[in-house]
DNA sequence: GACAGAGTGTAGCCTAGGCTACACTTTCAC
DNA sequence: GTGAAAGTGTAGCCTAGGCTACACTCTGTC
């Protein structure tokens, strides 16, 4: 038996299947697509973190990322110099971790996004903590597309 | 300075700042579990797109769950490995990949949540292809609280 | 029944992102 | 100013999840 991934509605149009499997290019590049979103989680989440550090505490050291993200001290350093090879972040040793401007750039748009995730959950009903727990996790999967979707709904 | 993650609203009563950073331990258990949820995401990739596999052709072959993740077959190979330890599928030796009643199972939740994730990102005003494209990778971080509050947005 | 082509499996390599252990630097109290 | 505590950095280990290259098995055609 085999998947075409098409289908003819009552009309006699030619429609993509809603229920079946979807074409097999279409299907793989929204796995690899998921899979890229995936990979720039973690920078985002130190971003928004460090910015926010910055902003409420004035530095952003080491051992409050680390604690911050629940992980050792030596995995937030090693991660902090991924961030400063991607020209994300500044830091000399023994000095505190700092944003570029692109770094700076990353952490608004996030924390906006973050923001309206949270608030779209809210919205349709999802209870206050799931709401921020599910978002921690979601964000990184929304796109431009589907952020503007959710601020339109908000607004209405 | 140091941020306390709570406030007192008009009526003095003590409440977490909506605004500000959440307490420290949140937060980490909030990352903590984000991290757990992201580690399960492929595995249930696997078992739903097994199961569609099974379905619609008959049989799941590696060669055709590798062309639909997008992936080379050595490494769809080397995670239905993982599937098998995990105890979530079957195989043997140029003979197909089968799941196990518990990967049926989980089979079953995943594809459910799948399609409760496209139908509310429809509902709030999504683009269909977008809805499509980030439920791949939103699915993964919808507790069951949060899909349970779906449902119910979606039966309104 | 041989053999070509498709499919499968294994080996070996890489990076990201975890960890612990240990050594070094800085800071603060006295 | 010194010494202890806190913070920082490095080394070395692990697993997951990618990849290519290569060898083996199966299947369908002639
Ligand atoms: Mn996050
Ligand atoms: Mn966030
Ligand atoms: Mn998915
Ligand atoms: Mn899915």
């Amino acid at each position: 038996m085999t998947v075409t991934g098409i289908m003819v509605d009552s009309a006699g149009t030619i429609v993509p299947r809603p229920g079946g499997l979807p074409e097999e290019p279409t299907q793989a590049s929204r796995f690899g697509k998921a899979r890229t979103a995936q990979s720039g989680a973690l920078l985002e989440d130190y971003v928004e973190l460090i910015s926010d550090l910055l902003g409420s505490a004035g530095e952003a050291r080491p051992t409050d990322i680390a604690r911050r993200l629940g992980v050792s001290h030596a995995t937030a350093i090693k991660t902090i110099g991924r961030l400063k090879r991607e020209g994300l972040a500044l830091a000399k040793p023994y000095r505190g971790v700092f944003l570029t401007e692109t770094g700076e750039t990353l952490a608004s748009r996030v924390r906006a996004r973050h923001r309206v995730v949270v608030d779209l959950l809210l919205a349709v009903g999802v209870p206050r903590e799931a709401a921020e727990q599910d978002a921690e996790g979601i964000e990184h999967h929304v796109s431009d597309t589907t952020l503007a979707a959710f601020d339109r709904f908000l607004r209405r």
